[in-house]
DNA sequence: TCATTAAACGGAGGATATCTCCGTTTAATA
DNA sequence: TATTAAACGGAGATATCCTCCGTTTAATGA
């Protein structure tokens, strides 16, 4: 027997491949924001310069391709906590962070409902993030609190479910400026007495 | 001037109008259920035996019809707690409306999160809803607690807050059977101490 | 009971969206 | 540079939405 199949295990992926997946995912978003849960998939394919066979070949279906902008949101929103804490002082990297956080809620009101109306079961859908969110702001927090920076007492989840609420509510379109002085006062009233 | 417009202000409704509005209801519960929220509507339209412009005139979108499906099942849950209030015991009546809230939350999950995707501002939709529901369980409650039945500090939101907590939680297909032997837990829990 | 009429009906069909199929292109490999 | 398997694109088949308008019918009053 000659070569045969030279190795099928072991061909890198094309690069491609990952590229348009990632602007089909940016042009997504973009459609998702602007027009809604039902926006045009073909329409999104264009939008992302690809046809639509590549759009529907990386995702099946519209949940699919919403979860994805979804996952993809929370990952940058790890990442962004990594990063924040790596260049900024802790306080500064926390509020930077919350601030990060408004526009990820806004963001994701429109896909998580979508996504809860077609997901086979919404609830594991969401777990998986609702972890990295809450283990990136534990993480900030406790490195304020090392330095001293932010009172001892500060449970984390207070400061998420303030922000949540605030966008909850939600009953002005101004709601995310609200939520951005609502930062500041968060801020202020966690650091430490002196 | 003649009679001109008889008297366009004074004529009875059709009565088919109202009679197809119904079946054209019980047709989407019935497709929103099997299918999900994205259920073809010329098949509802079909299944409820009118033509689809009749669908499209009474419920001139998807939403509309949503709406319609959801508030017809709060209003009969509003109705059968009036109904068991005038023909039974104050505790079976309690009872009763409780495991038909079990159902109805099955009922609720897909439509609710299909409108929250869908309406324009959610929160509105399901206001009045609550207020409907809170009065109903109140009014129950309070029958029994001055029967002397049910213990006099029981607060009917604790019986709503768990059923909804079973009914999301709702990790396996049989939750709705431990549902109903939850409202015997609480049933028996909640009366009085003699 | 019957003529009148406005309301309601039905469903064909145009517009739009979904999703597949397959011939073409191209990145990886040797 | 030749080979090849993976990825691409987009035409078009299918499905869904939604409107338009000719037809039917329930209410009314003579």
């Amino acid at each position: 027997m000659e070569k045969k199949q030279s190795q099928s295990v072991g061909r890198k992926p094309r690069a491609d491949a990952q590229q348009n997946r990632e602007k089909i995912i940016e042009a997504a978003k973009e459609a998702f924001r602007k027009s809604g849960a039902n926006a045009s998939l073909d329409d999104i394919a264009k939008q992302a310069g690809v046809g639509a066979g590549t759009l529907y070949r990386h995702f099946p279906s519209r949940e699919e391709l919403l979860k994805a902008v979804y996952h993809t949101a929370v990952q940058k929103l790890a990442d962004a906590g990594q990063k924040f804490s790596d260049t900024l002082s802790p306080l500064d990297a926390l509020r930077a962070w919350m601030l990060l956080f408004v526009d990820y809620i806004a963001e994701k009101q429109i896909i998580a409902s979508a996504l809860s109306a077609l997901a086979e079961d919404p609830k594991k859908t969401f777990e998986a993030s609702y972890a990295q969110i809450w283990e990136t702001i534990r993480s900030l927090v406790r490195r304020a609190i090392e330095t001293g920076d932010i009172r001892e007492d500060l449970d984390p989840i207070d400061l998420l479910r303030a922000l949540i609420g605030v966008a909850s509510i939600s009953t002005s379109p101004d709601w995310q400026e609200s939520a951005k002085r609502l930062v500041d006062i968060l801020i202020t009233g966690s650091q430490s007495d002196k």
